[in-house]
DNA sequence: ACGACCGGAAACATCGGATGTATGGGTCCG
DNA sequence: CGGACCCATACATCCGATGTTTCCGGTCGT
């Protein structure tokens, strides 16, 4: 093992025996690089790694700090993995993202809040209002629909979910399915299910969220590929 | 945007772009520093991120590669997360665990090779005789067990599924769950769900696998709700 | 001709130091 | 009392030197 992965290993061992808390200052380069036994180069290539997953904050001049550890910044790395998985089939990832999404709008259902659900109704508000002007901003659209499904992962109450939905659904992903939405002209379907989804959260169904949100993903899916793929709604649907 | 960044950036960029596929070797570290205008210091932390990410590989001797860039290596660092996040509260990491491997079992029913159900039965058998004997090799039931759930998410035939569970069924997780299902005595009950979940998937039925791979992981979850986490009383003597 | 052994080149690993730069806090002045 | 300034601190970056590992090709013996 490299001096830069015991100095990574170290770091994460002491945080999980709780010699770090989050928030802590760690001590200078100096100091930790001779407490691990290793130089101050390779010390700082391993803290530049825990820096780039998100485990530490470093900050020029002050000092290095543990982040708050919640789960998505330290899912957010994770990122790289759709922008290159998904470049040539995003088949995969959006099966996962659709599991994952399907999920949380079952679990918001029950538990979001009657603000949560306000802030939904206005965002899709905007949403129509920009659908029925001349110069669509859909830049503005592509912001809208990342914030709706936001809330709703959000108020899942799970923040493991919400970390690895903000992964799946990045910016790059949405760009791509946007550009080939919105060639199609799909936006109006797309707002009517974003509706449809709002409905089934306000009347707190679950299940039938959970359906909504299938439904609303799977024509995405569609709207991508015309592989008919196996993509058989999850067997949630409510009647059969 | 430190000089460490613009590295990570650049090569991500440079590779999603198709400048490197993988499998490729970059350039020396002196030539790459110098096309990318920093240091070979700078330019180190920044690959040692990379490396730590699992995108590129790094051999002394020899050079730098890229990795094949597979799902599961690339969510493996994801790992962190679950020992930390797992450490106080479980029960957000355990619902996605539940969720994705009742998917992975569902998926796999239609999709599972007989040689692959051969290996599960095989090793559902060695636990069998493993909990006969009387010292109990507790380390290897683990690992059958891994191994189980492995062979289901793997023939789901989505890598990025498979890389998930990997990292949300790690070791550490797994650790946790067995000790105090051990001192339970609920290695039966265990062995018997996935007999249960085995006999699904040879009837290739998608619903009844997914069924009895939730009924199986909530009943892990229950059993780990019942125990006041952390307040183990080190009772590992081997009298109990 | 074939294979084992050996040596050197290549490339990464690690170290130590020197210098630049941003931050935060204490201090001094108005 | 408040704002501007100064400086110690800590990270950022670069450089050069040396160690270690791997690969490859040449050489020698059979």
């Amino acid at each position: 093992m490299s001096r830069t992965d015991e100095v990574v290993n170290g770091i994460k061992r002491m945080i999980l025996e709780g010699t770090f808390k989050p928030g802590d200052r760690l001590p200078i380069e100096k100091d930790l690089a001779e407490s691990l036994g290793v130089s101050r180069g390779s010390l700082r290539e391993g803290m530049s790694a825990l820096s780039i997953l998100g485990i530490v904050n470093i900050r020029q001049g002050d000092g290095t700090y543990i982040t708050n550890l919640d789960a998505p910044q330290l899912l957010a790395p994770m990122g790289f993995v759709v922008d290159f998985q998904g470049q040539g089939d995003a088949r995969h990832i959006h099966t996962v993202r659709r599991l994952l999404e399907c999920e949380a709008a079952r679990l918001a259902a029950t538990r979001i809040t009657d603000e949560a659900l306000a802030q939904a109704g206005d965002l899709l508000d905007e949403a129509a209002r920009i659908a029925g002007r001349s110069p669509q901003d859909h830049e503005r659209i592509m912001e809208i629909d990342i914030a709706f499904h936001r809330i709703i992962a959000v108020h899942a109450d799970n923040p493991v979910l919400v970390g690895l939905i903000e992964a799946f659904a990045g910016r790059t992903l949405r760009g791509r399915l946007w550009r080939s939405l919105h060639e199609e002209g799909a936006d109006r379907r797309t707002h009517d299910e974003h509706v449809a989804i709002l409905r089934a959260l306000v009347a707190r169904d679950p299940e039938r969220a959970r359906t909504r949100m299938a439904n609303h993903l799977i024509g995405v899916e569609e709207s991508l590929q015309e592989l008919p793929d196996d993509t058989d709604t999850n067997g949630e649907n409510g009647g059969a």
